[in-house]
DNA sequence: TATTGGCACTCAGAAAGTAAGAGTGCTAAT
DNA sequence: ATTAGCACTCTTACTTTCTGAGTGCCAATA
């Protein structure tokens, strides 16, 4: 087991690590604080640090620096979490104040958590698994082609064209739209299927294809959509830290623009302390965020559909603010959309 | 007036410094080029050159750089815009080929512009201008809420909820709903505002308040609209590129996060030569975008509706590729979207 | 008049050398 | 277990030197 002192050595680097980017060394360590031993004594302490690959000296005659596992041990250890001060709370307030749906709500907040954290913020799409339909709606567009928009009352709005292949007869449109609206208002997403099973066999043969058309597309836009869409923010900020991330943030703005790996990303993720759940360097499976850290909170919409929101940093970043903030930011956010 | 050889030696020398990114010397561009005359001879070109503020040394010891205004006479002077080779037109008709709604067809625009022209580009989504609608909805939400769907002719589908402040009359709704698609089916967006006036005196005088509140939403909406959003693909060949763009890529990066500068960008420019419009450096209003270069064409959308779309890049771009890269675009998107 | 070879000159950037300082590990004493 | 002391190690920053690409100008040439 390690000594209590030796983990208050940990954290000490860490944090004058992260405060002042310089590898930090045994002498400025007892300086700034005040630990009633020497620096000599830290030394020992250091070595049985590095012995267990908490830290790491990037050359023989530099300070420590903390790994991946140091800064693990050191945020489970995080016992209590920096809380947010009134600025920021107020800012929180203010920037969520008056938004009135889902999209304007996600697109303040992903922005709201970036200029919190000075990170890139993602915020996650809610997913639809337990809302419920609201509404139906089956507009012919072109000749051969009807829009289908799909309303849950989580306020999301889905739409999709359908090719038909032939001239769309609007009277059958518009009763296949009555009895849609019929059958699944106020049903659950994960119903749907359950439900229109058979609606074709009540139209008349000639246009059961086309039923079977349209519904087969209804199925898809409830079940596709379950892999969902994120938002982002700050990428400048990426930008700024750039150093942070030894030296190639590209690998990171690339797998940031590519949606699929990031919600791969998120969806691996699963609370873990304080609602939180975090990746450090090389623990995330995606390679190219080997420098970088990935902090990430689920909220709830109302209809207790459930997704993420966080931020993307560099292992180097202060976890604690960091933690903070996206679990305040999703906990207003739950609030919010809660109304 | 400058002589003829003088601006081809202009030419080889934006085009040597394009490809290697290095200053450009009398020697080399002898060596590469077949002017027929001595480096001394070019060197004289040169002087002329830099006499006219079309070219630039770093340092008094070092090759040439083409200033803004040498970029913008190189351009100006390219007659025929380079060709694109069988393979990128394969990469388009590949790209766009199967795209459903508006929101696929420009997601997978973008993106394509993106790797054609590997900077990061950018996709206005068309202006309401000359669409018409085809379609109201008002769905009860909340309690005291209504959610409002606008869908045009041209796929584009709006969503609004409003706060009525008391509690929704379902009846009510149904009958306004119906009353609007009546009147408004077909109807221009220019037309809206005429078309709906007077329309509040038809109801009982205990809704017209909330009939009034809705409109004034509608009209919002229509309105509101106008200032358009636009989607991007492609940052991170901003960051590959960093050190073209004098040391400082975050004001370009922030800028491109902040829609409204982007908009009023492109609303500024208008299709000069070829169909395209071109920003060069300086000549951005912006002053983020001194080091930048923006290649902008205008796409229209079935109903006539014009919207913009392009690439940003470091002033040292390669302007021929790039142009023909977002005019071929251009063209396709307009044909697609034609259908 | 336009072009050219020749030449002295400039200057950024690379290479090499030097100095300073922060930090370490080890040892012997407390 | 802690500490002071010390020799040793490297990185970083700073100087100095060198080199070569490139220039501008001039006098000669076509």
């Amino acid at each position: 087991m390690i000594p209590d002192r030796s983990l208050e050595v940990l954290r000490a680097i860490v944090q004058d690590y992260i405060a002042s980017k310089e590898p930090v060394g045994s002498k400025s360590l007892v300086e700034r604080h005040s630990f009633g031993v020497s620096a000599a004594t830290i030394r020992n302490d250091m070595a049985l640090l590095e012995e267990e690959d908490l830290i790491h000296a990037p050359h023989t005659s530099a300070g420590r620096v903390p790994t991946d596992k140091g800064y693990r041990l050191f945020v489970d250890r995080l016992n209590e979490v920096k809380q947010l001060g009134q600025a920021e709370r107020q800012a929180i307030e203010n920037f969520m104040v008056g938004s009135a749906d889902l999209d304007e709500t996600l697109g303040r907040t992903v922005r709201l958590l970036s200029s919190l954290t000075n990170q890139v913020a993602m915020v996650q799409y809610p997913t639809l698994g337990k809302a419920s339909i609201r509404h139906v709606e089956l507009i012919p567009a072109a000749d051969t082609r009807v829009l289908m928009v799909l309303i849950t009352d989580s306020g999301r709005i889905q739409q999709h064209v359908i090719e038909l292949g032939e001239n769309v007869d609007e009277a059958f449109i518009a009763e296949l739209r009555a009895k849609l609206n019929t059958l699944l208002g106020g049903a659950s997403l994960s119903a749907v299927a359950e439900t229109v099973r058979g609606l074709a066999e009540t139209f008349a043969p000639a246009k059961k294809v086309q039923v079977q058309l349209i519904l087969a597309n209804l199925l898809e836009q409830v079940d596709a959509n379950r892999q969902e869409k994120i938002i982002l923010a700050g990428t400048a900020n990426l930008v700024k830290r750039e150093d942070d991330f030894a030296g190639s943030v590209s690998p990171v703005l690339e797998a940031i623009e590519e949606q699929v790996i990031l919600l791969k990303l998120i969806t691996e993720m699963q609370a873990e302390q304080h609602g939180v759940s975090l990746r450090i360097g090389k623990e995330n499976s995606f390679e190219g965020f080997s420098t970088a850290s990935v902090v990430v909170s689920g909220y709830e919409n109302q209809g207790s559909e459930i997704a993420k929101l966080g931020v993307i940093g560099p292992t180097r970043m202060d976890y604690s603010t960091n933690i903070a903030a996206v679990r305040a930011v999703a906990r207003y956010l739950t609030k919010t959309l809660g109304n």
